[in-house]
DNA sequence: ATGGGTTATACTCACAGTGAGTATAAGGAG
DNA sequence: CTCCTTATACTCACTGTGAGTATAACCCAT
């Protein structure tokens, strides 16, 4: 065996569901709670993939169907020091069931509460974070890092002239972290918290990893069918703009969220109906798998305004 | 030191530049010529994409500066056999320049022939691949299969009511290995070529990590302000448009161009005309940086019917 | 200097998609 | 039967965009 340096590689699971308007994802319930992950075998998994499959049932149970890689992380500092740690990690949309002992589901949000938006913009993003974030840009030396950290402040959380941008989930939490406004950020230096933002931490980076997934998420929710992974096979369009809407962290048009869904081809009726609405009965609708072959980046509507 | 794996990991860098309207990416020229790439040293890169600049500057001479990380491959049946290799792979952009010698600008096209619609729909698509395809689709036992490997062929190559989506080369390029019709496949295999489409070749799998490459830039176009990256400091509308069809692999109407890269404030008028136009000189922009606050998704606009 | 070729740039027009709002339908609870 | 609730249909204004026409400014050959 060749000399082979201090390496180890781990894949991570960020298993997301959502369920009652939220989304969550699976969490092994440590204290901090961390994502289901273990050893890369070279020997046993064919691909890198089929190994995430293989953790994410070890350890919550749960046989995950759609699958794609999201990032590999491998900063120095992660995990212990020596050997050092390398992770690849992977996003898999379920349906929530119930988990095997030691996993529960963790609402996302509980993680990221700047990210909803649903019930208007959260007020600890200008009562807490945007002024934080200006001090901290103003901390710099005057000149280029001056300028640079109040841009990106400014374009990752929508100040100025900037528009708050779904997606970029991970830009925010970076910077929140460069700018010592999480509690990681003391942690990783052995200090205590600051003046962290309030929220739910994960164990090693595994949060920075559960942003990367939301982020990615909120990317592909407009111009790839991946809602669909996430309702039931049945679901009525109201069902379906909540969970698009849990996703995005975003309230949406409901008119024209059925105009755009139903004219694109997306979905097509069953017949059938939802009688538990509240109100007038909802028709059932299912995914419509010819929209694949018929528009090249089917998915649901998100406005970018 | 704890018992670790047969597994080793190294960084690969795609590097590309525009040049002449041709996109290029940098290869060491052996036979068949290969990405550069080399170990990942845990000790002495501090991040990933560190180790991918350091190997990119001792390979070829370049110091990159745009660089974004592309994907981990994994899969058993790359590399030797025994270790695994794991390959992390990162995307480069450059402005063209002289490498060190062993290394050369490769065209692009000359990897996928079939990408390139500037001209028109390549006469092998019709003519070779999609025949091709579909003889592979029909050869599959019916049922599910055969469904499956119909629908993706329409899909990836735009036939049927589906349209062609420059984006998707790495889906067109594994259909293609899967069906036979590229070397690797029968090179992996140790047999040789049946009816490969012709089109040079790389070592091992560095052809689908450039596949993704290509993909991924063609992602981005649209929303991500990458193709100055690949641009002089100054350039023509004319010039920005070449660039942009060069890596979309599409002609894009040039008042459109114009109308749309001027009106979202991506460029600025810099006074100064470029007089070697042929014609009527063109006034010279510079990309205009306060457009990252104002809009979410800058980007040169490539239309996707 | 003049006319034709070439590329750059300005402007027009039609139309589809979309944001926003109004109106109507069909259930349940009292 | 009335009111409340949710679902669904339709209208209207506006903007972005595909496509094309028109004009400007250079070169070259005559």
């Amino acid at each position: 065996m060749t000399d082979r340096p201090a390496l180890d590689v781990d894949l991570v699971a960020v298993i997301v569901a959502v369920t009652d308007d939220e989304p969550r994802l699976l969490a092994r319930q440590d204290d901090p709670p961390r994502l289901p992950s273990g050893r890369f075998d070279p020997v046993a998994d064919k691909t890198l993939d089929r190994g995430a499959r293989r953790w994410a049932r070890e350890q919550t149970g749960l046989e995950v169907g759609y699958v794609e890689q999201l990032y590999t992380f491998g900063d120095r500092g992660r995990g212990a020091g020596v050997p050092r740690l390398l992770s690849v990690a992977y996003l898999a949309l379920v349906r929530e069931e119930q988990p095997a002992p030691g996993s529960a589901w963790l609402p996302l949000y509980d993680l990221f509460p700047w990210e909803d938006h649903r019930h208007g913009r959260p007020s600890l993003l200008d009562g807490l974070i945007a002024p934080a974030l200006l001090a901290w840009a103003a901390a710099a030396e005057a000149g280029a890092e001056r300028e640079d950290r109040a841009e990106r402040a400014q374009i990752a959380f929508g100040l100025g002239p900037a528009r708050w941008d779904e997606v970029r989930v991970l830009e925010r939490y970076e910077l929140l972290y460069e700018a010592g406004l999480v509690a990681e950020y003391h942690a990783d230096r052995g200090g205590d918290s600051g003046t962290p933002v309030a929220s739910t931490l994960m164990a090693l980076d595994h949060r920075r990893i559960a942003a990367t997934a939301l982020g990615r998420i909120r990317g592909k929710l407009g111009y790839r069918p991946v809602v669909f992974e996430l309702v039931p096979e049945e679901f009525t369009l109201s069902g379906l703009q909540q969970v698009a809407e849990a996703l995005a962290g975003v309230r949406l048009h409901k008119q024209n969220f059925r105009r755009t869904v139903e004219r694109a081809g997306l979905v097509e009726r069953t017949g059938r109906q939802d009688q538990h609405t509240g109100g007038r009965p909802a028709e059932l609708f299912r995914f419509r798998r010819e929209v694949l072959r018929e528009r090249p980046r089917p998915g649901v509507p998100i406005p970018r305004r």
